[in-house]
RNA sequence: GGGGUCUUAGCUCAGCUGGGAGAGCAUCUGCCUUACAAGCAGAGGGUCAUAGGUUCGAGCCCUAUAGGCCCCACCA
């Protein structure tokens, strides 16, 4: 019984048909077996309020042909699935929810907002894991996880009270990023810098106890001011100026030597501030005077703490200005502004207005200008941490050995990003003022004060037996659990075995933009926690762009949905898509043309097997007997050896690119292979042996046979025709390994169409011993020497050469193909003659020739005698010429032109050849192997050009 | 301010450790050749940004320049 192919490739139905089998045979579950090499690769965890984008298909698309590839190839592999809960993100979506609803979250309160929440991901947290699917993602679904589900949070609290007891966790009043709009804290790596226009105010300070003071302490402008008694500051903030608690000018600027001391009247706010001595401070920028504003700068900050300054924090959390702001209390931050502007000026205490454009550190997620200030918040001091996750990159890339193991990016241009963020790294803060994500596990004694870090909550005060304890309200950063991904889906802290046979992990993929938020955090997690890097490669991509090469945004709304994408062209096609034609780590364009340039190939992949499944069933239907048996060597033609020959290099150029993360140029060798030399000329060529019953004098008939290749034991068969036999054999053979190079790129056109195949009857036919039952558990295809076949791949390289020499002349000459000629072959040696003779069947129909002539051609002799007529189109190829006879149809002055136009490529090549031939540096300095090669050119191209010469003498008689 | 990256055919991009410039799309010319018109056979089209250098040999390595993009950075 065989299946029979659709006329057209046509994904739908099919992709979801496929993907059910294959979870219903649990194919994508892994166990550890230390029988097996384990292959792993955590997927990074979606957002659960995602929706499958560009990026993800893009990312997952790569780690399914990981997956696929090494589960081909005998690899234990597993690829680690599960979802993030996405602390901030998630939580800004409920709130945008509840708001619809009419609520807000104070209104139900922690507990009520959490249960909330949980909805919310019962709800979708399954979108995504079933959007993935579609794609064709071989996850372990039976192991997927969550960054909030008891295992991870067992993790967490695991990490946190372990590096609170080593130090490494803090609670410190430092400043801080604060985001005014989603009221909390968020990370360096959270902060996005953006150059914008703004201003330099010059303001003046007048110093203590003069009468410029006294004015303005009295509310008015000074009359006939002296500048002298002004200290005059340029600030980007002037609203900050109600923090202010000192001037600071460098030690050594001499012109501020005699204020150096002094104090200062706080304008606006009256009150009196010293001027110190910094060496922050740069004599060359703006006045050489910096206002100190300790509570809202991180260099104010710091130079406070040196001076011992008062921290004045005149902000809400919503950036008005609270009750140390005075008067301006209550006004938002940009009005606050504007106002002592206008104060000043009253005041006559600003001097100038300069343009000034300065960078403002912006909330990547909603945009609005962060607020620096100081808080009480927890860190994670970063400096011993970030020492081994430098070490091991740095080993790695130096071929040292590291008790970390190994970490290095692809390509490796990323690691600089890497090493980069890590050498200047700040300490990480990570308290959250949210209620969605993990609850820090630190708890406070209402009684004496006492900070207790414990996993468990305890039920008393350690120190003073206090029953009065509370939670620390915050949150953790959402990162903190996503650093431990990779070792806390596989069990950690507890000593799983899947943690012992999986982790460290292999692989791991990502796009470039999460080095600093993922990698990094996961690397020296890894290394603090196991003691291992989490994975030896990252490899790195780039954002998909639409057309225009914008990033696609929700704002933009220029966003393409993979799931329309899936829906109208195949899950192949747009894998085949995000994969094709682009480099490494960088960015690409999304176009519809080239989705649809992969949907015509996988028609074209789809259309070839059908042709081959259906001529296997014109010859195997209809009688039992008959099976397509894997034929002996010497039944093989030279075409076939070619093509066997052909996807032997391949086999191995692809693996070899694959195992380096090539992925790109791998599926670019196959597509060529597949288009280019299987369908247009293997099918081609064989085309003649499997239409035509008599041919190149072998069986082309259905026989009896004692064959020795006949199946030992099996019932009586009969064999097809030998040739027939063995080009059916090589068509499907090289067709199934073709199609298994394709698989983790295509897995389901090509599981399909391997499926078809396996159920036709003729299983001996298929090409391996013992078809798996799915081409996902199927083998990988090695290279082999004894299917290198350097003799056939040049003789065919040589037909190939005539043939299109030959098409070339006809459409020069607008030659229909129905327009039939004898072609006659005057061979330069036996070599080619036997090459011809041996081919001349297909040759003839690729030629469209009525007719092949095959001779010995001798120069000397072929000159009288020419049954091929002067009127003939000659096509000259190494080793042989070709005439064509045409008659009324050759234009002898064309024919000129168009040889007189090889002769004058052949002379450029010649003139390049025997330049280098004869540049004594060359000689004796390239390679032997290189010399070589260029002196065989010479041989043919003075052959060609004396065949060419010779034709051009007689025509032109 | 530091770092990265890009500049190759009309468009979008490949080109792996240096050894005769490629693909897809677009354009033009023929073909309904019984797997495929989502196809077949051909054709045109590129001083590989510019200038130097290294080398027998450079799209590829080095330096500088111009332009584009990205990331990082506490000069108020």
């Amino acid at each position: 019984m065989s299946r029979e192919l659709a006329k057209t490739y046509d994904p739908k139905g099919m992709e979801e048909r496929i993907y059910n089998k294959w979870i219903d045979k649990n194919y994508f579950h892994a166990e550890a077996d230390r029988s097996r090499k384990p292959f792993t690769i955590v997927i990074p965890p979606p957002n659960i309020t995602g929706q499958l984008h560009m990026g993800h298909a893009f990312d997952n698309t790569m780690q399914d042909i990981l997956i696929r590839f090494k589960r081909m190839q005998g690899y234990n592999a597993l690829w680690q699935p599960g979802c993030d809960h996405a602390s901030i993100a998630t939580e800004v979506k409920i709130i945008e929810k509840l708001k619809e609803e009419g609520i807000n979250k104070e209104d139900l309160g922690r507990e009520g907002f959490l249960k909330r929440a949980w909805e919310w991901k019962e709800e979708y947290g399954g979108r995504i894991v079933s959007q993935l699917k579609k794609l064709g993602s071989s996850c372990d679904w039976e192991r997927e996880r969550f960054t909030m589900d008891e295992g991870c949070n067992k993790a967490v609290n695991e990490v946190f009270v372990n590096l609170y007891n080593k130090g490494l966790i803090y609670k410190g009043n430092r400043i801080v990023n604060w985001c005014p709009v989603c009221r909390t804290t968020i990370s360096d790596a959270e902060v996005e810098h953006e150059e914008q226009a703004g201003h330099f105010w010059h303001i003046r300070y007048p110093v203590a106890g003069t009468k410029e003071a006294e004015a303005m302490l009295a509310g008015r402008k000074c009359e006939s001011p002296d500048e002298k008694n002004y200290v005059v500051v340029a600030t980007t903030r002037p609203e900050t100026m109600l923090g202010d608690t000192a001037l600071a000018v460098n030690p050594g600027d001499e012109r501020y030597t005699s204020i150096n001391g002094k104090t200062v009247v706080l304008p606006l706010m009256n009150s009196e501030i010293p001027v110190i001595a910094d060496s922050y401070v740069d004599k060359e920028f703006g006045t050489g005077v910096v206002k100190i504003t300790p509570a809202h700068d991180p260099n104010d900050f710091e130079v406070g703490k040196r001076h011992g300054l008062e921290v004045i924090n005149i902000m809400n959390d919503d950036a008005t200005i609270n009750e140390k702001g005075g008067r301006y209390a209550g006004m938002e931050r940009y009005e606050a502004r504007k106002q002592v502007v206008a104060d000043l000026e009253a005041l006559g205490l600003l001097v100038k207005v300069e343009d000034h454009s300065h960078n403002v550190g912006t909330h990547d997620r909603c945009g609005c200008t962060i607020e620096p200030m100081a808080k009480a918040q927890w860190f994670v001091a970063m400096e011993k941490l970030a020492g081994p996750a430098i070490e091991v990159l740095k080993a790695t890339r130096e071929g040292r050995d590291c008790k970390y193991g190994e970490l290095r990016f692809v390509p490796e241009r990323f690691d600089k990003t890497y090493l980069h963020w890590l050498e200047g790294i700040r300490d990480w803060c990570i308290s959250r003022q949210l209620w969605w994500g993990h609850r820090i596990p630190a708890y406070y004694c209402g009684d004496c004060g006492e900070v207790t870090v414990s996993k468990e909550a305890p039920s008393k005060c350690p120190k003073c037996g206090s029953v009065h304890l509370k939670q620390d309200e915050d949150v953790l950063d959402t990162w903190f659990s996503s650093a431990l991904w990779p070792f806390s889906t596989l069990g950690w802290p507890d000593k799983t075995e899947e943690l012992d046979y999986f982790y460290p992990t292999d692989v791991l993929v990502t796009g470039y933009d999460i080095i600093f938020f993922w990698v990094v955090r996961m690397v020296f997690s890894g290394i603090e926690h196991t003691g291992h890097s989490p994975f030896h490669t990252v490899l790195i991509h780039g954002l998909v762009r639409d057309s225009q090469g914008r990033k696609m945004s929700k704002s933009l709304g220029n966003g393409i949905d993979p799931l329309e994408i899936i829906d109208k062209y195949g899950a192949d096609a747009l894998r085949l898509m995000l994969m094709t034609g682009n480099a490494p780590g960088n960015d690409m364009r999304f176009y519809y043309e080239k989705v649809e340039a992969c949907r015509n190939f996988a028609n074209k992949v789809w259309n070839a097997s059908r042709f081959i499944m259906m001529n296997t069933d014109t010859v195997t239907s209809g009688d039992e007997n008959v099976r397509i048996t894997k034929p002996a060597d010497g039944d093989l033609e030279p075409v076939d050896k070619w093509i066997i020959s052909r996807l032997n290099t391949v086999v191995r150029d692809v693996t070899d690119n694959m195992e380096k993360y090539e992925l790109g140029v791998a599926v670019q060798k196959i597509y060529d292979f597949i288009w280019d030399e299987f369908c247009d000329w293997y099918i081609e060529m064989v085309k003649p042996r499997l239409y035509n019953s008599g041919n190149t004098g072998k069986e082309g008939i259905l026989q009896d046979s004692s064959d020795a290749s006949k199946p030992a034991g099996s019932h009586e068969a009969k064999l097809v025709g030998s040739s027939k036999n063995a080009a059916l054999y090589t068509l499907r053979s090289v067709l199934v390994d073709a199609l298994k190079l394709l698989h983790p790129y295509m897995p389901f056109i090509t599981e399909e169409i391997y499926c078809a195949l396996r159920d036709q009857e003729s299983e001996q036919g298929f090409g391996e011993e013992v078809p798996a039952e799915s081409i996902m558990i199927s083998a990988w295809p090695v290279y082999s020497e004894d299917k290198e076949y350097a003799r056939e791949e040049k003789a065919i390289e040589t037909i190939k050469e005539a043939v299109r020499g030959i098409r070339n002349a006809r459409t020069g000459m607008n030659v229909p193909p129905s327009r039939k000629a004898h072609v006659f072959v005057v061979a330069k040696d036996e070599d080619i003659k036997t090459t011809f003779e041996e081919g001349r069947l297909f040759f003839a129909s690729l030629a469209y020739a009525s007719d092949v002539s095959v001779l010995l051609g001798n120069d000397d002799t072929s000159e009288g005698e020419k049954p091929w007529g002067d009127d003939s189109v000659s096509v000259v190829i190494p080793g042989a010429d070709i005439y064509i006879p045409f008659d009324e149809l050759v234009d002898i002055k064309q024919e000129i032109e168009r040889l007189a136009k090889e002769e004058a490529r052949l002379e450029g090549e010649l003139k390049r050849v025997n330049g280098m031939l004869s540049n004594e540096r060359f000689m004796s300095k390239a390679p032997a192997e290189k010399v070589a090669e260029e002196k065989d050119k010479l041989a043919k191209y003075t052959q060609m050009m004396e065949q060419v010469q010779k034709r051009l003498s007689q025509l032109k008689k």
